[in-house]
DNA sequence: AAGTTGTTCGCATGATTTGCAAATAAGCAC
DNA sequence: GTGCTTATTTGCAAATCATGCGAACAACTT
């Protein structure tokens, strides 16, 4: 997401009018790694702004969504987490505390997939579950304060394969 | 997921009844490449039972996924799918018509990933988005008609990184 | 056949989101 | 600054998806 100084003009540009709700969001979504819920977003955006309503919290995500702003993650069923990293880039979720992190992966184009026969990708997402090993340690739960950061070393998955056994006699035709 | 009758067996063996409703869902799942929802499901599954309930519907996916016969899928916000295919393997989705394909990746491990530190990987899920080059044609995104069945040729994939339109999270029409 | 207890099923409830319309307030013209 | 036009904000209703609960029901046992 560009600075909310930028994302402001492109408002600007296209009709829309500068709002202090909309300035505030801006704010806190620009560099926010937390990957917030709508729900969070607001409970925070409250803090600066009593009375912000949660409507219009959804309303200006869905607006920076449109704009190519921010992304939407529908990670594990829960509500939508907003993401103001449009780069290029996949995520880590960690089974204990449910922390969401970027991740770089290089080499996507390597992989060897069975793709349906005519089968277009346009667009890969990868997400690793798993957890942090020292995620013992304090480390704050509270939406805002830390996430990712962390030194990000280069490695290589191991995915540990539970189970391996290609199957795929069947066929499915509805009843 | 095993056969209805392993799995009726494996119901027995938990000290759990065997059902008219179960043995029907049973059947219903097994080999069901369509991935559907728990309403989808439903929906068959009325044909065949009238007056069958959606709870128990619910309830008795929740139980084969307990029992792991069955894979729970939040693929892109709408409901929650099952996936009767617990080996490992990802998806690929058609934008166009919301179809869902199995897809086998072999060399996942070879992915070279900025993991943060202390990260472990337990899982890693993959989701191709892409479309059939050939799927122009006017097909039913009722879930439950053709899905897969195609030749699944085995290519190197290649993620064009072009900006994905913003998708709405799917809700309404539907049915 | 009768009893025990796991199941089914409908309804209420909860969590997320979106639709809508009235009240509010940006941004523009004087 | 004043006033106007119309985009926004808001609160509330409603839609979607999923789960809790308890009464009625029915598998399985003896």
């Amino acid at each position: 997401m560009h600075s909310p100084e930028i994302v402001a003009t492109k408002y600007k540009e296209q009709g829309r009018r500068l709002t202090p709700q909309r300035k505030l969001l801006f704010s806190l979504m620009h560099n926010n790694e937390t990957h917030p819920t709508a729900e969070g977003l607001f409970e925070v955006a409250s803090k600066r702004m009593p009375g912000i309503s949660l409507r219009t919290v959804y309303q200006t995500l869905d607006e920076l969504s449109e704009m190519g702003e921010i992304q939407l993650m529908h990670c594990d069923g829960g509500a939508v987490r907003f993401d103001p990293n449009v780069d290029e880039h996949h995520h880590a979720v960690c089974a204990e505390t449910g922390e969401l992190f970027d991740v770089y992966v290089d080499n996507i184009d390597s992989l060897r997939a069975q793709l349906p026969a005519g089968f277009e990708v346009q667009n890969v997402s990868i997400v690793f579950h798993g957890r942090l090993a020292n995620s013992a340690s304090g480390v704050s739960r509270t939406s805002r304060s830390n996430t990712t950061k962390s030194p990000a070393r280069q490695q290589t998955v191991r995915a540990k394969s539970t189970k391996r056994a290609p199957r795929r006699t069947s066929r499915g035709s509805n009843t």
